[in-house]
DNA sequence: GAGATGTGTTCAAGTGTTGAACGCGGCGGA
DNA sequence: TCCGCCGCGTTCAACACTTGAACACATCTC
């Protein structure tokens, strides 16, 4: 959930004027979900929907990091960094075991044929 | 979801006499969120939930990976690698930026003491 | 037997998610 | 100018997932 929170942070600061559609294209999730989770960031005060009259089409917003968006943002960061690195360190190895499973497994296949 | 299913059988594989609560346990998540999912793999036929009754406590189950279920264990385990890794990366890319501009606006701070 | 403890199961309530619709406003060709 | 088209944010009913607390049952201890 916050994860989907911090991958719109990340994608609004690096693009603003990134439509819901565009989120959710980039995010693969659904418009509605983005839309949601929009809602939850504006409502705590991490992001802030400003519309930008001077743009092609009018009915679009910017969505602009707020200070404290910011903030939590780099918090966010931190935190999934350290959960992000021991999960990839966890599969390396049990990737490396399946590994060495199936060599073995092929390895009693080809004995079985010369039963 | 299909993450705390991969999880369910990595724990399970490891030792399939954990009761329903030690996978919630070890997993994070509610009792029933356990059983709702073990249901589910049960479902796919990836487990297969079995009475051993030579054990202290025979109401207990014993959780066995299906053949199916090894299987999918592994191409679960490669599928996610890859999105560990680049989640891992983005973020390590992230943090750099993050502690640069921290930096950044650290210096700015003290030459605003020296105006 | 009584009670404590541990098991899997159930379920209502809450939360998150989806997909399809809606209304609106700008744009461009008749 | 008008009208259709397209992209925008919004809405909502239906569904999926999650939780926490209960339940029924089996086992062990006293």
């Amino acid at each position: 959930m916050s994860e989907v929170h911090y991958k719109l942070m990340r994608a609004l600061e690096a693009n603003p004027e990134m439509s819901q559609r565009d989120l959710a294209r980039e995010l693969g999730v659904s418009l509605g979900k983005v839309n949601y989770c929009l809602r939850a960031l504006v409502e705590r005060g991490w992001i802030k929907a400003s519309n930008f009259t001077n743009s092609q089409n009018k009915a679009a917003y910017m969505y602009l990091l707020t200070p404290r968006g910011i903030e939590q943002k780099a918090s966010l960061a931190v935190r999934f960094l350290r959960v992000k690195m021991q999960e990839y360190e966890a599969l390396k190895l049990e990737i490396e075991q399946i590994r060495k499973e199936t060599l073995v497994r092929e390895r009693s296949d080809h004995s079985e044929g010369h039963k």
